[in-house]
RNA sequence: GGAGGGUUAGCCUAAUUGGUAAGGCAGCGGACUUGAAAUCCGCCGGGCAUUGCGACCCUUGGGGGUUCGAGUCCCUCACCCUCCGCCA
């Protein structure tokens, strides 16, 4: 959510920021603009109404007490009180429909966030690892999966439906330590504390965080009730502190979070259709902080060099981007994706992004902080990122570790968690 | 699911048959002081305003209703507590 007076103080840089998201068509800008007007206009007009219905009322109360007539004071009152009950309604009416635009606003970019049209316009800023050359026909995750009984997705299709995996004995295993490995490094490494947060969440923490209203038809709502469940546990997590005023002295907060994610990918019918790569409910370890205006930056680049730190233990190569203005997703002002690579498929996918939201939910989820020394409250900067997405990282290690006789050769950093195991096969 | 109690500003607590939210703590600024404490004054939810100092407006969990007027009465929803029932 962006403030209002910022929106009229800085009509043109919006409207620049809506061409390069490639946005204008999306947001009602000039309607923003007059309804905002409208309803200051009309608010005027009823405070001094207000102060004149106050003032008459006062008198009714003072007359009564004393015994007196009041009659011409009741009169007035009920006279102004129609008036107020109009413009109330225009109020109300210019107030809907200025948060209707709101709540479609993206938020404002970072100046480091480069402009361009879609994906092909990030900007590659680091590569770590060498992408492996196998002198023998590689296999597929979907196929090593099933050669050591890792995977079933025709089961999982049988109880569920397709873009559903089921994972058997050390497949479970694997992905469970993998889960394991990640907490702790974040914990004990990177000072981050754990949280388990609810699956379900309700629409207003959905509308926090931004995923509400604009990505609804993405996530699944719960039939008969308020819940959604999280797409990310960046929901669940960051809206912990909603309504609430953090003292300065407490930030930044820093979360590390296990949960199921669950996604309908409803516009990405057809796509990597094999194996884990798409699927309705993924795990995934996520990173949330919560902090002073004045450090998010710095914070988002050490969230970010945290997630990496986990690629590095898994030994799996990968590159870092910056999205730039048309692919960012909507309420970030800058964000970086980790890819990772997938031989299979000869590039980089998407399995971490990190991304920072500065005032945006914290405007919505009214998260504020209290400054040391007192002052007003203002908002806290909000940023998480992946630390990393279970399913990808599962698939990316089978394929990347793969010998010519389809073992898997189990990463050093995780084999105390895969019960001192050095391969699979 | 049923019954009862509750929700007042960051925290805690008042408010007559319905009469227009009173205080305390914490915090900030100032005065006083060598400095601090104590004391005193102002501020201390949001909006709007400002050339100049506010006789300005809204806010008692959310929404609606009754009334000239609602923290107070009625309806509804959410959440918290207690008890009963059910349940992994």
């Amino acid at each position: 959510m962006l403030d209002i007076r910022f929106i009229e103080e800085n009509t043109s840089a919006v409207r620049k920021m809506l061409a390069d998201r490639h946005y204008e068509d999306k947001v009602d800008l000039d309607g923003l603009l007059s309804a905002i007007s409208e309803r200051r206009k009309a608010v005027t007009e009823l405070d001094e109404l207000r102060a004149r219905r106050n003032r008459a009322s006062e008198e009714v109360a003072k007359l009564k007490r004393s015994g007196g007539d009041a009659t011409k004071f009741i009169e007035e009152v009920r006279s102004i009180s129609g008036r107020i009950k109009e413009l109330e309604e225009t109020v109300r009416s210019a107030e809907e429909r200025m948060n209707e635009v709101l709540l479609w606003m993206p938020n404002m970019l970072h100046s480091s966030t480069p402009i361009g049209k879609d994906e092909n316009d990030n900007v590659e800023i680091k590569k770590w690892g060498k992408p492996p050359e196998f002198d023998f026909k590689l296999k597929p995750h979907w196929e090593l999966g099933e050669m050591h009984g890792l995977l079933d997705f025709e089961r999982a299709a049988k109880v569920s439906g397709s873009m559903f995996a089921c994972y058997f004995g050390l497949g479970a295993q694997l992905e469970r330590a993998m889960i394991n490995m990640m907490l702790d490094i974040h914990i004990t490494r990177h000072g981050y504390t754990e949280v388990f947060a609810p699956f379900l969440v309700n629409t207003d923490s959905m509308q926090g965080t931004g995923q509400l209203p604009h990505l609804r038809d993405d996530m699944y709502k719960i039939e008969d009730s308020d819940y959604f469940l999280i797409p990310t546990a960046e929901v669940s997590v960051t809206n912990l502190h909603k309504d609430e005023i953090i003292p300065e002295g407490e930030l930044p907060k820093c979360y590390c979070s296990y949960s199921a994610c669950f996604r309908r990918e409803a516009g990405a019918a057809g796509r990597d259709t094999r194996g884990l790569m798409r699927m309705h409910q993924f795990n995934k370890v996520e990173l949330v902080k919560i902090t002073r205006p004045e450090d998010s930056y710095e914070e988002l680049d050490k969230l970010l060099a945290d997630a990496e730190v986990v690629m590095q233990a898994l030994e799996l190569p990968y590159r870092v981007i910056v999205l730039c203005s048309g692919d960012i997703g909507f309420g970030a002002s800058k964000c970086y994706d980790i890819e990772v690579w997938i031989p299979s498929e000869e590039r980089y996918r998407e399995i971490s992004s990190c991304s920072i939201y500065e005032e945006y939910q914290a405007r919505r989820a009214r998260i504020r902080m209290r400054p040391e020394g007192g002052g007003k409250a203002v908002f806290a900067h909000t940023m998480n990122g992946s630390g990393i997405a279970l399913s990808r990282a599962f698939l990316a290690l089978l394929e990347v570790h793969q010998g010519e006789d389809g073992s898997i050769k189990i990463p050093q950093a995780l084999q105390p968690y895969f019960g001192g195991r050095e391969r699979i096969g």
